[in-house]
DNA sequence: CTGGCATTTCATCAGTTGATGAAAAAAGGC
DNA sequence: GCCTTTTTTCATCAACTGATGAAATGCCAG
């Protein structure tokens, strides 16, 4: 599914290393063959031979490298990690930079979430697994919630903070729920779950994020202007 | 954390069967440990034994009434599941007969989601453990999609089909897409992870449904309406 | 009070799991 | 061409996994 299985890898009969060039490949291979395999079945439910199998390589070279199986997770969640947040920083400072004084709502949240939509489009397979892995950490309850927050708090910190630049009347509490309903949303899109597909009988697929990015500003943007017109008990 | 442990189980020393009262009463204490436990950490990271242990029950005993693991875990998805689509068709029901004529479309969302939060309020923490078991199985691909297609694919038709009949010129795609970013948001709010409470530091809680019902209902209808109203590509 | 039946426990199995230490193989400096 | 370092493989471990068969226990019908 992913870049992986790298063809049948002309055993070389004894042991040893092959070639330098294969040596940092590899370390990249089995992080996509731990990623696509996380993302699917969960942490527990993948087993170190299984990611060795799938990248071509002996269990004990994973160890190797990565030491522990919850330090491969993390260093599978933490490799494209800062990739995302500096892609959302560099695109919010665009659009802040580009419309001083006329910032819209619908503006800053189309700012928040593109970046992840064209990373997901032109960023291959590798990508979409990852963001079915983060969907899965994101509402598994106990499970990497601190590392959930320590590397995301702060693009949402600063989401909101723009909003209420925007909105400046709105409460923070209607923004941090408003968020909260966002991110549901948008988690769910970007993991491609396919099951709109039979849900809409073939009329919807979850891997056009085409169709997502003409919906989901919109539904975003129209549900907190919502929230923070109603202003609920203060 | 959820009704189990059932005391230390004062060990009747002999192996036997203590009590006929007691004989349905493990039945649901088996449940009620295992859907705690696959809620906070999946279905792989479950073992027979730390459901034996938190129900205070033999491993053989679980087998013995539910026969492999994963039937388990089915027993635990379904014993909730019929309650909760008969409490959803019964709500929308109810809407449609009381407003005849005078549907709005946040009065059908309403009736739809309302019904959850009740339970999740009114049925403590066993209905809590299980929508974050729903939400978990609902993103996460290749697990339990033909599970959740099956269960509660009729009530999605009959919330797009009451809003079509509500808003007879929106496109049934436009409608599912916005389905798939309700269910996004409900199932993460329902699923409280405490993710918003450290983000908010302390503005808002997860735990606080009354807050979600005051927001979410407005969010998704206007939401709706939006997209709707913008009608991308046809 | 006795024999059948549903329930519960014990003991155990074969297979799998994450992990490690030591050996083997290549690269590279000299 | 030797010696060091890095990378890769092999062999193996102790712990745990899901699962089962058989025995033990108490309940109830007769």
């Amino acid at each position: 599914m992913t870049t992986q299985v790298r063809a049948p890898r002309t055993k070389p009969a004894g042991r040893g290393r092959p070639a330098k060039a294969t040596g940092r490949d590899l370390k990249e291979t089995i992080l996509d063959a731990a990623e696509g395999l996380f993302a699917r079945h969960g942490f527990h439910g993948v087993t170190i031979r299984q990611v060795a199998a799938e990248a071509g390589v002996d269990t004990a070279l994973i160890h190797y490298y990565f030491g522990a199986k919850r330090e491969l997770f993390d260093s599978v969640f933490l490799r494209r990690a800062e990739i995302l947040n500096t892609a959302r920083g560099l695109s919010m400072d665009a659009y802040e930079k580009s419309h001083p004084g006329t910032m819209t709502v619908e503006g800053v949240i189309e700012a928040f979430i593109e970046p992840l939509l064209r990373i997901s489009q032109d960023g291959g397979q590798g990508w979409k697994s990852y963001f079915a892995l983060v969907a899965q950490v994101n509402n598994t309850p106990a499970w990497g919630g601190e590392t959930m927050a320590r590397f995301f708090d702060p693009v949402v910190h600063r989401l909101v903070e723009t909003l209420k630049v925007v909105r400046p009347d709105a409460a923070y509490r209607d923004l941090y729920w408003s968020y909260q309903f966002l991110t549901g949303s948008m988690m769910l899109a970007l993991s491609e779950t396919g099951r709109i597909d039979s849900l809409s009988d073939g009329e919807c697929h979850s891997s056009d994020l085409g169709a997502v990015r003409a919906r989901l500003f919109a539904y975003c943007a129209a549900g907190f202007e919502a929230v923070i017109a109603r202003a609920p008990q203060g």
